[in-house]
DNA sequence: TTTAGCACTCGAGCATAATGAGTGCTAAAT
DNA sequence: ATTTAGCACTCATTATGCTCGAGTGCTAAA
């Protein structure tokens, strides 16, 4: 019995708080005992509600900006919400299907995917939307050509499988002549489209390493082979980052702050740092956010991030996301961002 | 005699405003006439000053933010001043060789041109530098390559002199074999190397028209030819537009407007614009100055932008610049601008 | 034509007060 | 034991009035 009213409190308690983040993140301002109480279908009265709310601020989950003021959540605040609704946040169906519409026209390209998405997340959102590329050695080799610029310099085009390009300069130890060249390609392609470009060039070196007989037509020149694609490889490492509707940033109130603002810009002026915050949770296929002051560095205390991985053929290779000031609404973030990645990895298999 | 006065006035009289908006530029608030007094070597009273001011009110060069304040300068007045001193505004000499010293290492391609000067214009002038690509078309051909990606689509690829990269994808009404394509490559390759690629190409096509008999190795794929032909060159007209260090923006004390700071974040998010701003401008080596208001789009009213056209091989091809507040260093804007749009130019000869 | 001198204007800074939204606490009600 | 009515208290906000001083415009004298 005892157990069964802490629960009973618990959740009343832990209402309060969502009230408290739901209003907040509509309005901006802070909410008070009142408005909270006349939320509530319950008829508590707002002194209540304010015992209630007095929990909330000693156990860290709100604050209040001045002593006669409402609450406002803290990035706490946020991460107990969050934590509590991210299992259960689920895409309405016409959303999803309108969203999933968009996709129809001229997605023939990852690049189009990419461009699409983080569009949709900015405009749905109303946030900056940001997505990381796969990294080229993700992407699956449809083929692979060299022309020679000049002596010992060659260029590297790879096709993908979804008509992506790309393009290395190389220089080399040695020169080569086209028809080299070309027996190269030709040996990479017959061999190896369809494959991942990092499976097809460690496939490559092993071969190559291995004088095996299989490679019998590129013998002669396997030292160039393996500087060709060790250079390739270290290129082809790197995950891009694009990014789309930051400008929604100057219309949230949050704006007014100056001090805000500036961060605001820094962060997005410096294309590393995003990267850099993709890039470290990019094995995960899982949602991941931050919340505010979780963020470790100061350009972002003020803003979440909330990202989440999306497949290529069954391996996460890359994650997209949004960027919006800490009052977020974080259930439409959760459910369209996941339901969005969802989406990349049907359409990037599609193509 | 008369003549003589009269211009005496008026020299004294811009000499008045020419201090008011150095002041202004400086300390970015408002000038006094005592100020004014005091910074003229002459012993003009600050009460002659007022009335020169007056008249400089009068004929709409300065405003008064309040009746109790000093003047600013307005867009006429920031004009008048830029006018005058646009004629002989040069660089000293020392800032000249440390700029182009900055050239040095790793100018391959035109695209580390592009970063570095955009790099130096914003880091120099505190403020947004933008810079606009040549158009392919204006690149001088190296070689051109062509991979059959499929049946009816082919990528043709081009290398420019400077060993830039561009691929477009292009989709054929009459398939094509690689052998084929080979031939075209081979073709377009022999007879055209190093000349600009709208030269080549309106050469290519002429000849092909003409079914002449310099073109006999691919008279049997002709309509092919001139398919591929238009597609790229539909493609190579584009002029592509480059920036960095808008995040100068978010120190000038400008910031502080909350109306000043949306508008430029909204113009930093829509490329389309600023591309359309310097496109417009392009076929002109000429440097051009607009003033605040003198901009036709409301994004732009309370900034200044200072543009210059660059020459590669005798023509112009392109335009660099800055983007500040109108409040801006017109004389060190206009030399760095000035000088670096010519060592653009000769950068982009030697590469 | 210049300038000293002075009245005038107006923003900035500061103190004061009223208002009211919202709280915390206590004592009574359930 | 829990809830709540009631009330004192706090403090941001707004308004008002005040002084200060920077800067002006105008006038009359130099």
């Amino acid at each position: 019995m005892v157990k069964e009213k802490i629960r009973d409190k618990n959740e009343r308690k832990q209402a309060v708080l969502e009230h408290i983040i739901d209003t907040y993140v509509r309005t901006a301002v802070p909410v008070s005992s009142k408005m909270v109480s006349e939320l509530m279908g319950t008829n508590l009265s707002s002194a209540t509600i304010r015992n209630i709310m007095a929990e909330l601020e000693e156990e860290g989950y709100i604050t209040q900006p001045h002593t006669s003021a409402g609450r406002i959540p803290t990035s706490t605040g946020y991460r107990k919400y969050v934590d509590r609704i991210k299992a259960d946040v689920h895409i309405e169906r016409k959303r999803a299907e309108k969203l999933e519409k968009e996709y129809i026209s001229r997605i023939r390209t990852i690049k189009n995917v990419i461009e699409k998405t983080s569009f949709l997340i900015s405009r749905e959102l109303h946030n900056a939307g940001i997505v990381m590329w796969p990294s080229v050695s993700d992407f699956y080799l449809r083929q692979i050509e060299f022309i020679k610029v000049r002596a010992e310099t060659i260029l590297a085009i790879l096709v993908t499988m979804t008509n992506d390009v790309r393009n290395y300069m190389i220089k080399l130890d040695k020169d080569l002549e086209s028809a080299e060249l070309r027996k190269i390609a030709n040996f990479i392609n017959t061999n190896y489209e369809g494959q991942a470009f990092s499976q097809a060039f460690t496939g490559i070196k092993n071969l190559v390493e291995k004088r095996s007989a299989d490679s019998e037509e590129i013998t002669g020149i396997a030292d160039s082979v393996l500087e060709i694609i060790d250079s390739i490889m270290d290129e082809t490492i790197e995950n891009d980052v694009y990014w789309d509707g930051f400008n929604f940033f100057a219309e949230e109130p949050e704006f007014q702050n100056i001090n805000t603002t500036r961060k605001v810009i820094q962060l997005f002026s410096n294309r590393e740092y995003l990267t850099a915050l993709m890039k470290k949770e990019l094995p995960k296929k899982d949602l991941n956010i931050y919340i505010g002051k979780e963020n470790l560095s100061d350009m972002l205390e003020d803003c979440s991030v909330v990202t989440c991985g999306y497949n290529m053929r069954g391996r996460t290779v890359g994650r997209i996301g949004v960027v919006g000031p800490t009052r977020m609404d974080y259930g439409l973030a959760i459910s369209t961002v996941q339901f969005l990645s969802e989406v990349v990895g049907t359409k990037l298999d599609e193509i």
